[in-house]
DNA sequence: ATCCCGAGGG
DNA sequence: CCCTCTGGAT
């Protein structure tokens, strides 16, 4: 992808979908930070699934730390990795009341500091919590960033340091989503649907994948 | 590089 | 059955 195919790239994702949001369902930094933790190697269908009724019994850190892990793995069971997801987010929940006052800490160092907090879920709190100029990289921007040309790297922090330097300041917030929206609809990981994207007139991918057969 | 791990889709 | 899902820790 050239240079001069940035701006109307987004500016056609823009057109699909004017006002992007996370599919995550939260309603405050707390939640989705939490919800964010909980999405690794997940849908968030399935996330949202288990955090609609655990936000309803408990939605700050402390009343988190008072379920205990098997009150919180009885939660969040159905999600998957819950063993894990349970046990770090205790702990995350521990270190928010006695280190930074029950609240999350708008900086980075202190979020990856976090158990079950690694750069990605740091740049989605930094993104979309609290405005800052960060991009989170995820499967479907890794994957998106990658075939279309608009940002390749072979590992995340490339593609990551790539983005930041070519999405316009403008963008970087809507950005974030719209490339999860593309990669999750139409840039899939399995079958690609090329014959109804809307920017594969800049896209490197080669070859496109044909539509299914009718018959 | 490997493990964690359940749900949903093809 | 196989693959994938807004990864992180070891």
């Amino acid at each position: 992808m050239e240079a001069q195919d940035i701006e109307p790239f987004f500016a056609t994702l823009k057109a699909a979908n004017p006002m992007p949001a996370s599919e995550l369902e939260y309603s405050t930094v707390f939640e989705l930070l939490a919800a964010v933790l909980l999405s690794a190697q997940a849908t968030d269908a399935g996330v949202n699934k288990a955090t609609r009724k655990l936000f309803t019994v408990a939605n700050t850190p402390q009343a988190i730390l008072a379920l205990g892990q098997e009150g919180l793995e009885a939660h969040i069971k159905t999600i998957g990795l819950y063993r894990m997801k349970a046990k770090h987010l205790l702990e995350t929940c521990r270190i928010l009341v006695e280190v930074h006052g029950g609240k999350v800490p708008r900086d980075r160092e202190a979020l990856e500091a976090l158990p079950g907090v690694g750069r990605k879920t740091a740049n989605v709190v930094l993104n979309v919590a609290f405005g800052e100029e960060a991009m989170a990289v995820d499967t479907h921007i890794f994957r998106v960033s990658n075939r279309t040309g608009l940002a390749p790297g072979k590992d995340v922090v490339e593609v990551e340091r790539r983005l930041m330097e070519r999405v316009p300041r403008a963008y970087l917030q809507d950005a974030h989503h719209w490339l999860i929206l593309h990669g999750r609809y139409v840039c899939v990981a399995r079958l690609p649907k090329c014959w109804q994207c809307a920017v594969a007139r800049w896209c490197d991918y080669q070859p496109k994948t044909p539509p299914p057969a009718v018959r």
